[in-house]
DNA sequence: TTGAAAGCGTTACCAT
DNA sequence: ATGGTAACGCTTTCAA
């Protein structure tokens, strides 16, 4: 059996309360407890090799030092989009030296139930590029725990603190490139799954804010699955569109790929635009222009955020109004957009 | 407050345990319930909003649903060297569709004392490239909880099973190529870090072992920390080595990079040979041959043998003896070796 | 300064 | 078929 802080009380005869006052550090308890006996206890604690319980601790104190980091499609890590690795290391670099752990947990998610959140497992939620129903949203705004939103624009869940990409900015700067270089027919490419998400949708409209803040007509929205054989039209002087703008850097690239199968040239026949200024648009055919954000910095402050709500909570602080942080984004100029085809 | 189990069966005019055997599928208690009685209490739990408190529960049945995975040296994952995420991945796909959540604690290093190992936290804990301290083998030995070790060589730590690469195979290989390219003087390059761990320490005596097969004088081993400058001999045709291998593709990209510093030519002047064959090995320049260790698929499947330890405990099954299973690797060959310069 | 006792929310066991 | 009771290991409050 385990050994608990009973049986190292009864060998060091003294009760289960001086025991824990004493292995706590003393500090928080009201209990004092003789030098002599406080020696004698850590020596029983040690013969015994006494473990406390986390899990005890946990239940009892209402706090278990976990926090939860959940994304939209728990995917694999892939070294060519590092969106989720870099997430990764700004949550850590935030958790760690604060003694918390991380915990990776796509059961949060399932049927877009997402009331485990508050079933005491953890101390805070990190929600990662978010794709919310309208329950999953009320369920979220009701959580007994702090959670703070990674990409997900300001007011998606009301009340909720929100970390996220200046969208609109990123899109302005996208646009007046592509208008300094002569483009005025753009499209929006997305994939299925994205295309429901919050950050995607935002993105999109984003886009359309920009080109008619341009005087540019509405860009139309591509949404791209399996079947890429709509690149085709782009080898042809008559396409409808010059440049594309794309979700993500990995779906630029399958763009990309397609293109080079449909003999459609980037960038003399279509300019492409990425999203994420990853590794991969160094290394692709073109070099990929892509807006780039400070993915691993956003994570970190957020993560941190994070980790004072959940301080407050516990000091009983009020709470204070929910703030939304917005992050500048740059545009990485590389290979994949030049001068609009002339048609 | 909290809504608890009580307040439901206080709601639907029950006892507490009727509503336990209800909301858990009434698979495993004694309790039944008449068809009635059961909607009245699943009701009652919808309006309250009643959520059970995985925490209560795990205390309880002692038992998580959470698998810890512990890295020596928890760092950040990083594109150029993808040991860490691939681990990641195939952990993920073992443990999520069996609904385990991953923990990342990097506490249960803490001051080479993993005694929180077993302090209920965890179902399960997949050790990977341990540096074992004798006092900390000893607490791994005592686990009350399933371990299973990644990349230690078997036996490292008595009675664990171990997924480990097959290193003494591994290093043959390279032997074996690079005797065939003519090289006679090795040397092992690895850094302070990398060099107490069991890893390391395996690598080399699996270098020793291969070179003293292939009949060639002992390997070096060369501790390369911040000053690189010790590569500069290899300019010269007096050079005591002909080939380096590197404990990892990490280390030896900055080896290929101090080389081009010095006005060493690789692989004219010297050959190198890396570890993990990453994407890292095609970009570098040269281009690095390397060892290619199937880490996703020995990640899947020592969480997939973690799993079935937790279960067996779980079912009170005699835990059978403990299994060690190698990894045949194979060795890429690229353009950082070929012949041996001739002194 | 010390100890006894009461929970925290859940489930297993034993009565009814 | 149902309900009461105890126990999991810990901490905290209160009384001595």
């Amino acid at each position: 059996m385990r050994v608990t802080i009973r049986d190292v009380a009864e060998r060091a005869g003294v009760s289960a309360m001086a025991v824990s006052a004493v292995l706590n550090g003393g500090g928080g308890s009201k209990v004092t407890v003789t030098a002599e006996k406080a020696e004698r206890i850590r020596q029983a604690a040690r013969d015994l090799r006494y473990q406390p319980s986390h899990l005890a601790r946990s239940f009892r104190n209402r706090k278990t030092g976990q926090v939860a980091v959940v994304f939209q499609n728990f995917g694999r890590f892939i070294p060519q989009s590092p969106y989720r690795a870099e997430v990764m290391n700004g949550v850590m670099e935030a958790l760690f030296p604060n003694d918390y752990t991380l915990s990776l947990c796509p059961k949060l998610m399932r049927d877009g139930d997402p009331g485990f959140v508050s079933d005491g497992r953890f101390d805070g939620v990190l929600w990662c590029r978010p794709d919310l129903t309208e329950t999953s949203t009320l369920a979220l705004q009701e959580a007994a725990v702090p959670i703070v939103m990674m990409h997900a624009p300001p007011g998606t869940v009301l009340g909720l603190p929100t970390f996220c990409a200046d969208n609109d900015g990123a899109m302005r700067r996208v646009a007046s490139h592509l208008v300094s270089l002569g483009h005025e027919r753009l499209a929006f490419v997305i994939d299925p799954v994205s295309e429901h998400s919050v950050e995607g949708q935002a993105r999109a409209e984003a886009l359309l804010l920009a080109t008619r803040r341009a005087g540019l007509p509405d860009p139309d929205v591509i949404i791209l699955a399996q079947d890429h054989s709509i690149l085709q039209r782009y080898a042809e002087p008559s396409a409808p569109h010059t440049a594309l703008i794309c979700f993500s850097d990995e779906l630029a690239c399958f763009v990309l790929d397609s293109c080079a199968r449909y003999g459609v040239k980037v960038p003399e026949h279509v300019s492409i635009v990425g999203f994420d200024s990853s590794p991969v648009c160094e290394t692709s055919q073109p070099r990929l222009t892509s807006v780039a954000q400070p993915v691993e910095r956003m994570a970190f402050e957020a993560t941190m955020h994070l980790i004072s709500l959940i301080r407050a909570v516990e000091e009983g602080s009020p709470s204070s109004p929910a703030t939304s942080t917005l992050y500048d984004c740059g545009l990485d100029i590389r290979d994949s957009t030049s001068f609009a085809r002339s048609n």
